[in-house]
DNA sequence: ACCAAAAAATGACTGCAGTCATAATTGACC
DNA sequence: GGTCAATTATGACTGCAGTCATTTTTTGGT
């Protein structure tokens, strides 16, 4: 099967140079053509790859999946209240870190979940695997039963979306996990 | 000053001619040519009101910030477990009655956020309008003092988003709401 | 090694958002 | 009501995303 892993080749080539360029430029000042050279293709080949510009963010973010899972999987021991804030911790560290691209990211994220082009988004993903993990911790009966693990995750998600969405303007890397954090306990102890 | 109410009143035009179309054909199938066609100006006009295309899903948002602020208003009564629920119910129910508009200005309401173009994004305004909900109920000592506002305020907003933007594609309203609604619950009885 | 069908690459082309130099309109002042 | 500076309107123009008819490459069968 030379053909497929041509194509393999070729679409990780595509990728591995427009985040390059993203990174170089900022997303907005690439051209596709621009990608296309720096790969040695034709334009019109990158649109036989990615149905347009914008999805090539959309994959970005499955490498962050992985990246995603080894954070989860780093944070074993503790509560699950603490466990949760570290895993948040370190994904916020992330975000921040390479937030010229990652902005880009998001925004293409909530466009796509907003237009669920696809079944299953990136934000479900991360819901599922809290939600997973939580139902973990119900069978160690180390967390109440009577709540559904998939709306926890869903609040936890919703904490984490909203806070970096509205605070990514702030340089201030410390107050936001402090935003997520208070949130947090919050809900964890409940308002009333 | 017949040019200060000239300009308001073409600003005024092209929304309403643009919004008319959006309605009709969808916002992406409509170009910036045909909305200024129907207002009888230049295509360049346009852009002496509008920045952006996409500009225009901003002010949409304006006229359904009064809307929240009547919402608000109606929802006097009760406790402030249920205000909210109430408010959220009716917020959701014209997002979807809405929805084919709504979604488009939903999405540049994220985006704007993300790029923070402008200080305040509507979400921002949102939760200032929770948190001086909240702030009030403080007052009348029917609410924790021990949690701030702005945090609590956060957190359903986040909560509101993250349901409308996960599950907008699924038809079935009573769903979404039962969604929120057992968020709700988590937040206000706590996890622990 | 040759052939035909299927898959993939190509780049000229189209359509639209957004720009900008120029033209028309307005208001303040005499 | 004539003059001029400031504001606003205009539409030809540019640049880029995305399309598509055509060409090139690959593959499996003989």
């Amino acid at each position: 099967m030379l053909r497929e892993t041509k194509k393999k080749q070729t679409k990780e080539a595509i990728m591995k140079h427009a985040i390059k360029l993203f990174k170089q430029k900022g997303y907005e000042n690439v051209t596709v053509e621009e990608i296309t050279i720096a790969c040695g293709i034709a334009k019109g080949t990158f649109f036989n790859y990615f149905p347009k510009k914008e999805h090539i963010l959309l994959h970005v973010t499955d490498t962050y999946m992985d990246l995603l899972n080894e954070i989860v999987h780093k944070h074993q021991e503790g509560t699950l209240r603490d466990r949760i804030s570290h895993i948040f911790h370190d994904l916020l560290q992330i975000y921040l870190k390479h937030f010229d691209l990652l902005r880009f990211t998001l925004e293409e994220t909530m466009r796509s979940a907003i237009r669920s082009e696809t079944g299953s988004t990136n934000i479900k993903r991360f819901q599922e695997t809290l939600s997973t993990l939580i139902e973990k911790e119900k069978n160690n009966a180390s967390f109440p039963k009577r709540w559904e693990s998939d709306k926890v995750a869903a609040i936890l998600v919703g904490i984490f979306f909203h806070t970096i969405i509205n605070w990514s303007s702030d340089v201030d890397k410390e107050k936001m996990m402090e935003m997520i954090q208070q949130q947090l306990d919050i809900v964890w102890e409940g308002i009333e």
